[in-house]
RNA sequence: UGGGGUGUCGCCAAGUGGUAAGGCAUGGGAUUCUGACUCCCACAUUCGAGGGUUCAAAUCCUUCCACCCCAGCCA
């Protein structure tokens, strides 16, 4: 890959301004590279866009490159089934790597500059058990106190360090730890384990090693190995920072890494976090990682969001150091700007009713309807029949129409989309007291393309009674974490409570006949910013159906 | 009460001493064979609060307040 000189940029965000900081200091040589360095512990989610429009997104920007880095130092939490997914979700928004390497590539490396530090006198095998380390840490606010193992000579680290990786010694019972300061403030600089000791086998190397070292050494280090210049990271990572630069200029490695920080990305009152999300599979809450109820990159996609959206949506949200906690209409925003540019559009009817158009004679007609009607004159159409027996939207006939509703009444004129004109003349109501069938009678001038322009102030979608086809209809709320205040807001799991009926199945909607659903195509629905779709992973006969997009703008009766 | 961060319109977010960008949401209007889209117009005398420096401060100093992160041999 062709990888530009770094030079600075018109930035858009402050990790730009950084980065031109660091270019015209002259503290970087070659091109700008950063890094994708996700854990295989679990499925993307739309807090991890950010992450990757940010790393992926400024490399190339600045003509540099981005490569992913699976973080696989910790065998217990990791699975190759993520390490797949990942790949795909990556490859699914739309971005690219420059290589794939993985934590483990660089263990051997690890390894050596463990010992090299060793030598130093900078590490030193710790003797003590996990809770002894953590009594000997201190807290917050009292020092910690030095291991009794802190000044063992360099001889017998070596000997332990090495007997630690050929596998003699129990799990837990010994550890390399970086000999900074147990009195630092910063309780990660307060002698870090560095190396731990695992027998477990590993998704992508099996047993091959005893020992594995933790994100604190293996990060910067592999950063630095690979030829990062920015390492970008989430702010939870700020007070590492030092531990990062400590290992850093310690390893005695050329290329000199540099950590910067963003905050997270989250949406008001979705359940989000690995961890969360983790916990939402594991106990059956959710069907699945792609559960469309998640805001999993795979949820969403079921849910029909393109890509596109979401780094449209990430973009404008912009990047700071304060927690970004956006409302759900932002992103909708975005999911309806790309759906409205891309979908294909096709007539539905969710709750129908059936509409008799009583002077119209024949067996039916055809109408040409277009398939994209944004783009113009560009346009496919396709055929359908118009005839005497049509289904329409319940919510378009009004008995006793409110104030400035402009659908069907009685008397009131109104265009069937792509057909013609009716006027509303009648209607028959079930015992219950709810509309059984509408009446109307058409105007034969004025079909759709014949040039008779006829003022009308609605225009509702429909479909042939005898020309539909019957589809299920599923609705998904987000999950959503309960009301409001700071923790619900971020959503943790146990402390919030869940919408009971975030799926809605509607089993009694229509839709055009002969539209392919197995296409991986999008449809909007006719009004009102519904929008359908197929999706790959659903049955066939299920068409999804999101009212993340919402009802922007639809007729309020309530507004006078 | 230790350390590290953050506080600019309902929600995001520019701004880095020269007199508050933009997007979402909202309200109003135009247009419309989707009450969608599009298009106009409105929307912070004020930047967490109080002091101070300066001709001039959201930007510098200072005190305070609020919220977030850190005590895994997780990442």
């Amino acid at each position: 890959m062709e990888i530009k000189k770094a030079e600075p940029i018109e930035a858009t965000n402050f990790i730009e301004h950084e980065i031109n900081k660091d270019i015209l200091a002259g503290k970087i040589h070659g091109g700008i590279q950063t890094r994708h360095p996700p854990e295989p512990s679990g499925y993307l989610h739309i807090g991890h866009v950010r992450n990757i429009v940010m790393n992926y997104g400024t490399a190339k920007k600045y003509g540099g490159v981005c490569n992913l880095r699976y973080d696989d130092t910790n065998p217990l939490k990791e699975k190759q089934e993520y390490v797949d997914a990942l790949q795909e979700d990556v490859q699914w928004l739309g971005f690219k790597w420059g290589n794939i390497y993985h934590a483990t590539d660089y263990f051997q490396a690890n390894y050596e500059i463990a010992v090299k530090l060793i030598k130093e006198g900078k590490a030193y095998v710790c003797d003590l058990s996990p809770e002894e380390l953590s009594a000997t840490r201190g807290t917050l606010t009292e020092p910690g106190t030095n291991s009794p193992f802190r000044d063992r000579s360099v001889e017998e680290n070596l000997d332990l360090f090495e007997r630690m990786k050929n596998g003699e010694f129990e799990q837990g019972s010994r550890c390399l730890r970086a000999k900074i300061d147990m009195a630092s403030p910063n309780i990660n600089m307060r002698d870090p384990v560095i190396y731990r000791i695992q027998y477990l086998e590993h998704q992508r190397i099996g047993r091959q090693w005893n020992i594995y070292p933790s994100y604190d050494f293996s990060h910067p280090l592999d950063d630095c190995l690979e030829g990062v210049t920015h390492s970008i990271c989430g702010l939870e990572f700020e007070d590492h920072r030092p531990l990062y630069n400590w290992v850093v200029e310690n390893s005695g490695l050329p290329n000199k890494s540099r950590q910067i920080e963003y905050s997270n990305l989250l949406i008001k009152n979705t359940v989000s976090g690995k961890r969360n999300i983790k916990k939402l599979v594991e106990e059956g809450i959710v069907w699945g990682w792609d559960d469309p109820r998640l805001i999993t990159l795979r949820g969403l996609r079921r849910r029909g969001i393109l890509p596109q959206s979401l780094i449209d949506f990430v973009v404008a949200a912009g990047l700071s150091k304060t927690t970004t906690i956006c409302e759900k209409e932002m992103l909708d925003f975005f999911v309806r700007n790309t759906l409205n540019e891309k979908s294909r559009r096709v007539m539905a009817v969710l709750d129908p009713i059936k509409l008799v158009i009583t002077n119209y004679e024949g067996e039916g007609e055809e109408i040409l309807l277009e398939d994209y009607p944004q783009r113009g004159e560009e346009t496919t159409k396709r055929s359908y029949v118009f005839g005497k027996e049509l289904l329409i939207e319940r919510s378009d006939f009004e008995v006793t129409p409110p104030p400035k509703y402009h659908r069907l009444y009685v008397g009131n004129k109104v265009r069937l989309k792509g057909a013609y004109v009716v006027t509303c003349t009648g209607y028959d109501l079930n015992e219950d007291g709810s509309v059984k069938c509408v009446y109307a009678e058409y105007d034969k001038d004025t079909k759709s393309g014949s040039g008779v322009e006829v003022k009308v102030k609605g225009t509702i979608h429909w479909l042939n009674a005898k020309h539909a086809t019957r589809v299920e209809v599923r609705k998904f709320d987000n999950l959503i974490a309960d009301g409001e205040g700071s923790t619900s807001e971020r959503a943790e799991i146990g402390e919030v409570v869940y919408n009971k009926d975030s799926v809605h199945i509607n089993k009694n909607a229509y839709v055009e006949a002969g539209v392919d659903y197995n296409l991986a195509d999008r449809y909007q629905f006719m009004r009102n910013g519904y929008y359908a779709l197929d999706c790959e992973d659903s049955k066939p006969e299920a068409l999804v159906f999101n009212e993340v997009v919402g009802l922007k703008g639809s007729y309020k009766p309530e507004a006078k």
